[in-house]
RNA sequence: UCCACUAAGCC
């Protein structure tokens, strides 16, 4: 099954995605992984609904959901929005007792901000007894902050005491943030502190966060020769 | 370790 299971991702991989419907039906047993493979598959093409309807199809067939068909399930339901079904898989994690684990946890904190339940996001983020940098990344990321009444800067500072290292979706989310707050001084001196302080060479992504930030600020001079001056494309 | 966490703008 192990292998068949590789060639049912071999074919969604390459964008097969009838051939891949077939060999999934052919298998003769249908595991767990089989199923994330396929779930994991639609919510890619966008057909977060349908990746649902698998989830429920699952368990109709007697098979349970695994953890990674939790972290599956809930990034659908980011996708769209479904917070009902969002709540539910978390009850599920609940039974299974999934709960402590970290990349559970973080998806559920991506789950509720982009569902709009920043106080149940919050919530889980703060009974997170082990957070990673994604942790921190996906609050800094998420939604605007206020709502949870914190600041970027505030978020960031907090990450470091954690022993968080920032990275390089860290700015990302940072300078956005900070963009999306009015926070201009703040957005720039983050995006050089990024080379100067932390090493990271910033990337096409980082210079389109900080044009935005300049152009969204009427900065439209200094915008410009930013994007004169940037290095070529590097990937 | 068959599958799996965060990630800019435009729309």
């Amino acid at each position: 099954c192990y292998s068949r299971n590789h060639f049912l991702n071999m074919y969604i991989k390459s964008g097969s995605m009838i051939e891949a419907w077939e060999v999934f039906d052919r298998l003769t047993e249908q595991n767990a992984v089989s199923w994330n493979t396929l779930i994991v598959a639609l919510s890619e093409m966008g057909s977060n609904r349908e990746a649902l309807r698998c989830l429920k199809q699952m368990q109709l067939e007697g098979i349970s959901p695994s953890l990674v068909t939790c972290i599956c399930g809930l990034k659908a339901c980011a996708n769209v929005g479904a917070i009902d079904s969002g709540q539910e898989i978390h009850t599920l994690i609940r039974l299974n007792g999934f709960e402590k684990d970290i990349l559970i946890g973080n998806t559920l904190v991506d789950m509720y901000t982009k569902c709009g339940l920043f106080l149940e996001a919050q919530l889980v983020f703060d009974k997170l007894q082990v957070r990673n940098v994604v942790s921190w990344n996906a609050m800094l990321g998420g939604h605007d902050l206020s709502y949870v009444g914190r600041t970027p800067m505030e978020c960031f500072e907090q990450m470091q005491e954690d022993g968080a290292k920032p990275d390089e979706t860290t700015f990302k989310c940072l300078i956005t943030a900070c963009s999306h707050s009015g926070l201009v001084d703040k957005g720039k001196e983050y995006f050089k502190a990024m080379k100067d302080d932390y090493g990271i060479p910033p990337r096409e992504e980082h210079y389109t966060c900080i044009v935005d930030l300049l152009a969204r600020s009427g900065n439209l001079y200094e915008a410009n020769k930013l994007v004169n001056s940037m290095p070529c494309s590097p990937s």
